[in-house]
RNA sequence: GCGCCCUUAGCUCAGUUGGAUAGAGCAUCGGUUUUCUAAACCGAGGGUCGUAGGUUCGAAUCCUUCAGGGCGCGCCA
């Protein structure tokens, strides 16, 4: 429930009840009336929509109902002071001083929880989730903040959510990758040349993490890896994933639960999940064709369990059995989100990087088959992340095919610039990554631009000698707020708004376009003393006006509150 | 060939689920500092919202056509 609820439904109230005065005879549009905060240019508290929503209900005339609904709000709604009618039949309304105080001592009273709307869904996000073959690269990166930040958005909006890490420690890749440790162990021990073989994993971690089992197992019989397999299997996929849990960590970013591919197939969720799917005659023992395009030198003509899932939206079926009857990747995620659905989450979000496009509409299809279409799996898109430095392509000058990782970003860039540039975008659009930009201090790194604000309002507590937490009354008798003070507190009454609409969008970029655009307001006002002295704030080391900085300490609030969701630190001097 | 995403100012992008004269930053040009952080602020110019249709009181937003760019199209993970 955000601040401006109460005064939706009480004109929506007022609608219903004098429905036929107004000639209406529809009154179902009104879930679709919105109020807001108009453009800044229009000098008004809210913006209402509902003569034009109400006059495409019931085919009549906005203007002509606008003016009936403005009479009617006027008469009844006491916490208005003046309602015009603008352009095509927008209600803009202002509010009475006694209404203002009002809302503002709700806001200094709710704080760190001010935009917060109790929402009372359980989520379930799964991000990250890369293979724990190698480390975290920058591609990993932007999905891994956005699904960090949505998940602490969710939380602030009074939702549940579990963050989690889908560990794919099966397959292929994984024996490869076992494979790969196992060399580097044979090569530490008994000076064996690595060879560097296709399949084979050749990074410099992998001698690391062979180093690292040779201290914890210095005795470990390396005869023959299928003796040891399973022993490596696990020490190597640990020893990886605290790689990148550490670089995790470091980006601020912590999983709730890490489920594990391996698990589920002993376990036999997996077999349960096919099962299920069986039973519900969704998936059959068949051929599939040979797919289009490309030649596959493995395609095989074998019978094996199949998915229907085309009957749910897929472009085609998609198997569950590999040649050798052993189930295929897609297999265990049918297995893995028959276990999300089971625990009964409201909604499953999955973040996935844009080479995994193709894959969505076969794990919703499974999704869909599994829960009888009555769980929803959102699966957001992260495009790719171009870097650069100084205007120019950025490669790093290490050997040929290597990517740049986590780490690397790290050693050049804090993690608060990191976090704050990845989500300056929305994300679905390809991200611009300039290393030398998020480094400076200026307008155009938004990063620091809304910190320099939260500083600026730190001074001037520091000037005054006050505690930028401490509680203070508004002076209702000299409530009379200039321009910028009313810009701005019109902008602080839309947080909640933009809490609301970031999650119900789920899009947490539009929490950082927010809060650039609230620090430019504020450096704004700021700037303006320097112009003219009746809007300097301190007077001989006092403050002009309590209601001023009532109104700043709302803005500090507000920022508080978006870093705090955005997991971006704030210095109170810069 | 198919699917998903994108196309808005010279450049990079927002745009509140169909609304007001389409907004920011950068770049360009011009201005502001004895006084709360000038690491900032103010002003100016700059647009056929890719194209062509459609839906309606009203479209950057919804539908269709076409063009351009990105990603993907396994019985890999």
């Amino acid at each position: 429930m955000n601040i401006f609820e109460q005064y939706l439904n009480e004109i929506k109230e007022l609608i219903i009840n004098n429905a036929k005065k107004l000639e209406l005879d529809n009154t179902n549009a009104l879930k679709s009336v919105n109020l807001e905060i108009p453009p800044e240019k229009f000098d008004y508290d809210l913006s209402c929509n509902v003569a034009m929503v109400m006059a495409k209900a019931n085919k009549k005339k906005p203007e002509h109902l606008a003016k009936n609904i403005q009479a009617l709000l006027i008469e009844n709604l006491k916490n208005f002071s003046k309602v015009d009618i603008a352009g095509p039949g927008f209600l803009n309304i202002n509010f009475k001083n006694e209404a203002l105080t009002e809302i503002i001592n709700k806001i200094i009273k709710k704080k760190s929880n001010y935009g917060s709307n109790l929402k009372k869904n359980k989520y379930n996000l799964e991000f990250v989730s890369a293979n724990p073959t190698g480390p975290l690269h920058v591609g990993h990166c932007r999905g891994a903040i956005f699904g960090d930040v949505l998940s602490n958005l969710l939380s602030f909006n009074g939702n549940k959510v579990t963050k989690e890490y889908y560990v794919n420690d099966h397959g292929n890749q994984i024996k490869n990758f076992v494979k790969s440790v196992f060399l580097r162990l044979r090569e530490i021990k008994f000076n064996e040349k690595f060879k560097d073989k296709k399949e084979l994993y050749p990074g410099d971690y992998i001698i690391d993490i062979a180093k690292k089992i040779i201290e914890t197992k210095p005795r470990i019989n390396l005869k023959n890896l299928d003796d040891i397999y399973n022993e490596l299997h696990k020490l190597s996929i640990n020893l990886s994933l605290d790689m990148i849990k550490n670089d995790l960590n470091k980006l601020g970013i912590k999983h709730d639960i890490f489920i594990f591919e391996n698990e589920l197939i002993k376990n036999k969720t997996v077999e349960k999940a096919v099962n299920k799917l069986k039973d519900k005659k969704f998936v059959i023992e068949g051929y599939l064709e040979e797919p289009k395009g490309e030649e596959k030198k493995d395609w095989k003509r074998i019978k094996r369990l199949i998915f229907k899932s085309s009957l749910f939206g897929d472009d085609t079926d998609r198997a569950l059995q590999k040649n050798d009857g052993s189930w295929t990747y897609f297999a265990s995620d049918v297995g893995y989100h028959s276990f999300k659905i089971s625990r009964k989450f409201n909604s499953l979000i999955n973040i996935l990087g844009a080479d995994h496009t193709g894959y969505i509409k076969r794990i919703n299809a499974a999704v869909k088959a599994l829960s009888d279409n009555k769980v929803i799996l959102d699966c957001k898109v992260c495009q790719l992340v171009k870097l650069y430095k100084k205007g120019k392509p950025y490669k790093m000058s290490k050997r040929a095919g290597d990517f740049i990782t986590v780490k690397d970003l790290l050693s050049e860039v804090d993690k608060d610039s990191i976090r704050f540039m990845m989500l300056s975008r929305s994300n679905d659009v390809e991200l611009d990554f300039d290393f030398s930009k998020v480094l400076e201090k200026n307008k155009d790194n938004q990063v620091f631009y809304v910190q320099y604000c939260y500083a600026r309002i730190n001074s001037l507590f520091r000037i005054l000698k006050l505690d930028l937490n401490k509680t203070f009354t508004i002076d209702e008798k000299n409530f009379n707020l200039n321009i910028y003070e009313r810009k701005i507190l019109r902008k602080v009454f839309d947080w909640s708004k933009t809490i609301d609409l970031a999650s119900f969008k789920q899009e947490p970029h539009r929490i950082t376009f927010y809060l650039y655009d609230l620090a430019t307001l504020f450096h704004s006002y700021w700037s303006k003393g320097n112009e003219d002295e009746d809007y300097k704030l301190v007077k001989d080391g006092k403050i002009k006006q309590l209601n001023s900085l009532i109104i700043i300490q709302l803005v500090a609030i507000v920022i508080e509150n978006g870093m705090k969701i955005l997991g971006v630190s704030l210095p109170k001097k810069m």
